[in-house]
DNA sequence: TTGTCTATTGACAAAATGACCATATTGGGT
DNA sequence: ACCCAATATGGTCATTTTGTCAATAGACAA
């Protein structure tokens, strides 16, 4: 038998998930190469890149993770102007190598864009 | 407190991610514009166009999932020339719908991606 | 003191993915 | 007949990743 779920199942499903994903990661990268910074300005300035509305969690957790992959490390900000300790975030020399291969990757991804974009006309 | 993890960590895990992702869904859709077509046949056309080396299991996956968005509906193949029978996908109206909403992610996705390549020269 | 903005993180649920295997049909070789 | 390769789709379970909500905390203004 090959038949699969109920007949007419939930159809329809509305939701819309997170389309424009994987830049994230390359973004802070490419920010952080103008110096360091800590997760909320980082949020902001991907954010005016073009990567508006990702969760703040979703940032933070991005920068622990690449942090246990040494792309990037932390100290706690000592001149604090206002709120809680920040965590200050450097680019290492692996994550300029590691931002080179995001660049490679992310022309090979910008072409199959642009692939998709034309079979369409 | 605000420690992470016990002194140094593992740091240094050295796992590569699949990046090029979230390009697969629009390109079924791309690809099923041209008319219906099953599974396999549609794992090849889309590594055609640049999305190789993923898992059949996860256009399968992806294929399921669409469905049940309503976007594709799939019907058995009646004509049969090899190999078990195929579930044959074909675009709904929605389907097309949802493509010209990815068509407009997509470009915003370009942009970004052209403005991370720039803020590096 | 209450509220707002800044700033980071914990915790649990939900969804996606990876890895491995099961099944089914046709055709070719031995 | 038997086995193997290619075609073609799917189950299952463990792991990973995400989403969501809320907790914590300092500075400052009303």
């Amino acid at each position: 038998m090959h038949g699969r779920r109920g007949p007419h199942g939930g159809r329809h499903g509305r939701r819309q998930r997170g389309r424009a994903a994987h830049l994230l990661e390359p973004a802070l990268l490419v920010v952080l190469q103008k110096g360091p910074a800590h997760g909320y300005a980082l949020a902001e300035q991907v954010a005016a890149l073009g990567l508006g509305g990702l969760p703040l969690r979703r940032v933070y957790r991005a920068l622990q993770a690449m942090e246990e992959l040494g792309w990037i490390v932390s100290t706690w900000d000592v001149e604090r102007t206002q709120g809680p300790p920040r965590r200050v975030y450097a680019l290492t020399g692996e994550g300029e190598r590691v931002l080179e291969q995001w660049m490679t990757d992310l022309r090979e991804s910008r072409d199959v864009i642009d692939r998709l974009l034309q079979r369409r006309e």
